[in-house]
DNA sequence: TCTTTATGGTGAG
DNA sequence: TCACCCTAAAGAT
């Protein structure tokens, strides 16, 4: 159940894991056939992620994968138990062996539909390639909530719903403001927020929107999960104690504080 | 043993 | 906006 900064960690690990490997590619389940047929026996080179989307690169192959809401990998070293009946793809190479399990998307493109789906992507915070101006330019352009355009993937790549919210939060906006009327110093800043908040994540591997002097604590890491967010799912404002508002915004369940997002 | 819930996204109407 | 796809774990009964 991944926002953008798993993905980023799982193209790290998998290529670290894997890069240069002679692969083993099988699909327990049988619905990746294809996709394991295509994969098995070349060599990875490298794995990138954009946004929420993981490109597996050999030579002559690139897999996507989109683990949606429900998938997830995972990996093992030793002891490596039997594929259960749901694992779509099981891939193998030097000494780790990973499964996939339940993606919304995990086959074979081509360049062309590589290309599409890059199309459908904003700029991504946590890419050297993702830029505030681009960010601001696409948020300018669209006529929903400024909460909506954070689950736009084509406004803005990798951000899920907990990120929205605690982002809102932090920039202190409200969520139910026009996206087309954020000023553009202040969608410059929540970019910088969101890459802060998203880069935090990739490093801790876990989301920790609360700073570590709120709680009398030195580091993001020592944070409780319980401590770590703001307003996601939470009943009351950490800061100001007043009710947490939610609504379905963008269709996903939003939190804010309508009075320290004014 | 149910029912519910979840950090996501697409395509039809 | 809605129905639908994918899976597992927690909570309710």
């Amino acid at each position: 159940m991944p926002e953008g900064h798993v993905l980023h960690r799982l193209a790290r690990e998998h290529e670290k894991a894997l890069a240069d490997a002679a692969l083993t590619v099988s699909s327990p389940q049988g619905r990746a056939r294809a996709a394991a047929a295509d994969l098995d026996g070349t060599t990875l080179l490298a794995v990138e992620a954009i946004g929420k989307h993981l490109f597996y690169r050999s030579a002559a192959t690139t897999l996507h994968v989109h683990l949606g809401l429900f998938g997830r990998f995972r990996s093992y070293h030793a002891d490596v138990p039997p594929p259960r009946p749901t694992t779509r793809l099981r891939i193998q190479g030097g000494s780790t062996t990973i499964d996939l399990i339940g993606p919304t998307d995990c086959r074979i493109v081509d360049r062309d539909e590589e290309e599409t789906i890059r199309e459908r992507l904003g700029p991504d915070p946590l890419r050297a390639d993702g830029t505030a101006e681009e960010f601001a330019h696409r948020l300018s352009r669209r006529r929903i909530t400024i909460g909506a355009a954070l689950l736009d993937q084509r406004v803005i790549a990798g951000v899920g719903n907990i990120f929205r919210a605690e982002a809102l939060f932090v920039a202190a906006i409200d969520p139910l403001r026009s996206a087309a009327s954020v000023p553009l110093a202040e969608a410059t800043a929540l970019w910088e927020t969101i890459r802060t908040l998203m880069r935090e994540g990739v490093r801790l591997g876990r989301i920790v929107a609360r700073e570590p002097v709120e709680l009398g604590l030195r580091s993001r890491g020592s944070i409780r999960n319980a401590d770590a967010l703001y307003v996601y799912k939470r009943q009351t404002c950490l800061r100001c104690g007043g009710t947490i508002g939610s609504a379905a915004v963008g269709g996903r369940s939003l939190y804010w504080c309508p009075s320290c997002q004014s």
